[in-house]
Parts: structure tokens; sequence; C-alpha cells
DNA sequence: AGAGGTACCTGGCAGC
DNA sequence: TGCTGCCAGGTACCTC
């Protein structure tokens, strides 16, 4: 589920229950995770949340004295569960792994049946933190540009699909929306990355912000329940131009869609429109 | 330094 | 119905 626009989506869905509020209890079912939660993620009960944020796909909650980062891996959720999970009508659902009971009767639960995600704890300033201190920029910030990647990119030989995913040159780009950025950019994904000209990466920089910000807002229509479901995949396929569509016409030339695997990811193209 | 592959984990689905 | 194999939205880390 989660690629950058489902994250921005969660963090709206989960902020107006944990802004401002109290971390009464924590609890933790499965430890095990991407990394394992820490003991001390019990430093921040009876902490206020202060502040809550993005940065590429990880959600951090402020307290005082620490940071709560959260990273939904692949099939990770958060929701909000009413009533508060110490009580015995709450149902606990499996990979239910770590619940967050907050003032206003309210629990958050993180849900992540594949376990690729975390729940990390931090007393320093999370952006210090090791997983986020070599972060590239925000795709949506000013600092991201053509430019940018046209000279992160020189020499590179890496597939243009792979260095765009990779999160120390941008953020939050995931394998769903790089297929759909380049082929609105025309550029096919297998390219060198150092190939690729700064008048394509203009127009790639471009896509990657649109497609973006078409997502976000798109799953801002089912903002209002996402919390309270398990997410809604599928919500933005119509306006999927090449990603799942192998064998199906090109929505702009009518030719087939082709897959293709580069970097052990399934890839989406249009060999008429890309190049 | 850079490129490429591996690992983590469960569930759903197609095919037999 | 049940088994097997393959695929899945992420990404740090290991090896070459």
């Amino acid at each position: 589920m989660p690629e950058l626009p489902e994250v921005e989506t969660t963090l709206r869905g989960i902020t107006p229950y944990l802004l401002n509020k109290k971390i009464k209890a924590i609890t933790v079912r499965q430890p095990q995770l991407r990394w394992l939660v820490p003991d001390d993620i019990h430093a921040a009960e009876n902490q206020k949340i202060l502040r809550l944020e993005r940065r590429g796909k990880y959600i951090i909650a402020s307290t005082g004295i620490g940071s709560i980062i959260m990273h939904l891996g692949m099939s990770g959720s958060l929701r909000i569960a009413d009533p508060k999970f110490a009580d015995p009508k709450y149902e606990i659902r499996k990979h239910d792994h770590v619940m967050f009971e907050l003032s206003g009767s309210k629990s958050m639960i993180y849900h992540d049946p594949r376990r690729f995600g975390s729940i990390l704890w931090t007393r320093e300033p999370a952006e210090q933190h090791p997983l986020l201190a070599a972060l590239g920029p925000e795709p949506l910030s000013d600092e991201f540009t053509g430019n940018y990647l046209f000279q992160q990119s020189r020499k590179k030989k890496v597939a243009v699909k792979n260095f765009i995913m990779n999160s120390h040159v941008v953020v939050g780009v995931g394998n769903i929306y790089a297929s759909e950025a380049l082929f609105r950019a025309g550029i096919r994904p297998g390219k060198a990355a150092g190939r690729v000209t700064a008048a394509a990466y203009g127009l790639l920089a471009t896509e990657i912000k649109s497609v973006l910000t078409a997502a976000i807002k798109s799953g801002g229509t089912t903002l209002r329940d996402f919390v309270n479901s398990e997410g809604e995949p599928g919500y933005f396929q119509q306006t999927l131009n090449v990603y799942g569509r192998e064998g199906e016409p090109c929505r702009q030339c009518g030719r087939i869609i082709k897959q293709r695997t580069i970097g052990q990811r399934s890839t989406f193209f249009c060999s008429h429109c890309q190049s």
C-alpha cells in the first residue's frame, strides 16, 4: 500500500487524533519488525505528541523528550481504533503489532502483515537518526528539480528508474510512481541515468511532482475513513497509465504496454512513447 | 565508489 | 480441496 501519497494520507488521517494528545500506554505485541522495536519506546509513555511530520515515507511523532519514527514498509497501516485497545470489546486483529493508547480514549494501531515496516524511538532530533540523516530531498520541495537530477546522475550507469527510486537521490518515489512518472516524461525506465538529458530530467522532475500531487489529492477523497479501514488499494487505479497494465493498450498510442524486471522490480512502459 | 544481488515476512492467487 | 510456486506498494546491507 504505502507509497508516499498513502503515507501522506495516513499522516493527515491520524494527525487530529495524535497531535497534542498524550500517549497513555504503548503495547508491543510483536517487536520483531524490520528493525526490533526498542524497549525504550516506553519512554514515550506519558509524553504529549507535539509535532507530526513526514520525511520520505517515514512518519515522525515528536514529544518533548524524543521522537517515534514509523515506517509502513510494504504492507503496513495505521488505524485509529475506538474504543481503546485495553477495552475488552476491542478486537485485536492478526498482525496488530504495536498499539498506542491515547488521551481522548482513542488508540492508534500499527498493523503490518509482512513486517517490513518498523517503529523506532530516538531521543535525538529525528532528522539526525541514521535512517533519516542521509536521505535525499523531498520530491515536492523546491530543492527537487530537473537540474538536481541531472547533476546527481552524471556518469551513473544505473537504470534511471532505479536512480529515482534511490532514497539518497530523492525520497518517496516508489515502484508504481517511478513507472508512471517515466511514462509521462517519455523516458525508458532501463535507460542509464547518466544518459538522460537535462531537458528530459526537467520533464521528469515535473512529472514526479505532478503524479505524486495528484495521488495525494485522490488519497484525500478516501481520507475520511482511511484510518478506519485497511486502506484503499486501487482507488487511484483508473489514473494509472502503465503500472499493472502489461498487455493492455497504451492510452496514448494504443500499442501494447510491456513489462520488464529492472533492479528486481516489476517495471511497466510503452516502448513507443518512451525512448 | 559504484553496481548488483540478498535479505527480511506473510498472504493471495494461478496452475496443477 | 490442497499443494506449490510466484508475486506483491520498501529499502538497508552485503558482496563483488
